[in-house]
DNA sequence: TTGTACGCGTTATCAT
DNA sequence: ATGATAACGCGTACAA
């Protein structure tokens, strides 16, 4: 590896003026400037950030949690994190959750110790002492904290849009279907199901999911069914569930959207390439991925405004498992 | 931040000792081992990470480049490799390439700026300089490089496995989709295919797609079914393509897999969700990726054997978009 | 305008 | 068994 001496040495001159002309910081003759200029090239010289990072104590890093990258709606998010990063040249160092305190503290740590600025994660608990501590911004995505800066979709009003189009579009026997209890974006939008569904005097049941991710999805289906057989209406908890939900819909030779409609949530991208394609509630995942860097950076460079929490709006996506009106 | 020199001083010893007994290296006497525990956990401390690297030379990082975490097979390559490297301490500096050389040389450049150890690349150039020139090692995942540590599925395999099942299961008009002309595997898939079809004698149509994400997906769908109306059986180059030919399918009018059957390649979590439910080409991704994992981890340590490619085997999953037979 | 020298937090070498 | 110290590569006072 060539160092920074060996550029001064190359370019016969001290190490602090070709720091100086390679940080553009400070006096520096124009001819020493062009000597240095070419013995970086020549020497194909790029700085060592780990140095760089030792004295200044911060990196040009940045922690990424997120709970589960194979679950679709969360590449999105990353890439929007990412795309945003990378323009402001910040690297990520990326992890999965699973939603467990252990491995989230873990990584956290290993941010510390790697001297990453900022970190912006989807954790159940912003409350924990893991990020209290942290001296460093921290951003939550998708993921709500009133006291914290964050970025995340309007699931209540999420939840209040599917149950009036369900309605709308007459269902009259719905069955809400309610995402694992500890994530808080779940819990929201099924929240804001029911407050519509009791407001309207609908009949509507609901029925209990312990995960996002692709594992028992299509048993989650099945037993909706078993449990609600005259159910002609499914908000599902998300768009991996909903999908399945459309299969066993066709299994039991029910017809979609005619005998039942069907309303996910996300808007992955495969949702518009099922057949049915999906009707679904949309959120901006790659908007608020890049919202989420964009916050951070402003924080990082401490040109934040007031506005530090985010709330991105939803929206419903009609498409073929709902009745046209 | 609280550092060797904190814990030395609060322990009454020097930051040698120290360090001896965070590395367990040298000789240190019980009492003073204690001692010096004891303050680490009072002062909660954890070694920089950064200052190791800059001595050493070396981190504890891995570069994982990968060409779009958007689309839906690589998050298990990523996760595989992630769970795996975890397991041995190594944490992940992450990147899209999109298939462009010059991120990939950007992203390369700043892995070799922060003394990773390691690198794992889905690249379409293995041979390029930015590769060859490197001197850690590298892996390519989902990539095929003959004089290179390389991890990846037998797609040739794959493709006359697709073809295979498509006569046997009674398709006569069979279309071929051609995936991106510069990615390898794509390749592989087609010619696989091909070569199956022209041995027996099948009459075959194929058909070009230029990239392997969402975008375009359905047009290429509906482009196959105007110009190869009479075809009988699709072979797709992704999953995601397939999708999007049943739901084309559909809309025509044609029975899958009574009219059209479809075989897709990947097998991502969806494919099964799906209705039908998508027959396919499973590729092991998540094992993939962490047999790369595996196989840097090895070549990191010097432990690695002679076998430093390893093709992984690809399977026909029958669902429900191909014949009983 | 340029150079010298110190410090960032660790590890390892060499004394003791 | 333990301590002092150089070195890793860089940026910045401070001096010149």
């Amino acid at each position: 590896m060539t160092t920074i001496k060996d550029v001064a040495r190359h370019a016969g001159v001290s190490v602090a003026t070709v720091s100086r002309v390679i940080n553009e910081t400070g006096y520096v003759h124009e001819d020493t400037r062009r000597k240095v200029e070419e013995s970086v090239q020549q020497l194909n010289y790029t700085p060592n950030e780990v140095a760089r990072s030792l004295y200044k104590r911060k990196s040009r890093l940045i922690g990424l949690l997120l709970p589960d990258i194979t679950n679709p709606y969360f590449p999105q998010l990353a890439r929007g994190v990412e795309d945003r990063m990378q323009e402001s040249g910040f690297r990520l160092i990326f992890g999965n959750s699973d939603e467990s305190q252990k491995k989230e503290q873990d990584y956290i740590q290993t941010f510390v110790q790697n001297n990453v600025v900022g970190v912006i994660s989807s954790t159940n608990d912003p409350g924990t002492a893991s990020y209290r501590s942290l001296k460093i911004p921290v951003v939550f995505l998708d993921r709500i904290s009133s006291d914290r800066p964050a970025v995340y979709a309007d699931g209540r009003e999420g939840g209040r849009l599917a149950a009036q189009q369900m309605i709308q579009r007459g269902s009259h026997h719905i069955t809400v279907m309610q995402g694992p209890i500890h994530i808080r974006p779940a819990q929201d939008r099924f929240q804001g199901a029911i407050e519509v569904l009791q407001d309207m005097g609908i009949d509507y049941h609901t029925t209990q999911t312990s995960s996002f991710s692709f594992t028992n999805a299509d048993r989650w289906a099945k037993e909706l069914f078993e449990q609600y057989p005259d159910t002609d209406g499914v908000i599902a908890s998300n768009d991996i569930v909903a999908t399945a939900v459309i299969q066993e819909a066709y299994r039991l030779g029910k017809k979609v959207p005619q005998d039942v409609q069907i309303i996910g949530f996300d808007d992955i991208p495969l949702s518009s390439l099922l057949s049915p394609a999906l009707s679904t509630i949309r959120q901006p995942a790659y908007d608020m991925g890049r919202a989420a860097a964009d916050l951070l950076i402003q924080l990082i460079e401490g040109t934040a405004g007031e506005q530090r929490t985010i709330q991105m709006p939803v929206q419903f996506i009609e498409r073929e498992t709902t009745r046209k009106l």
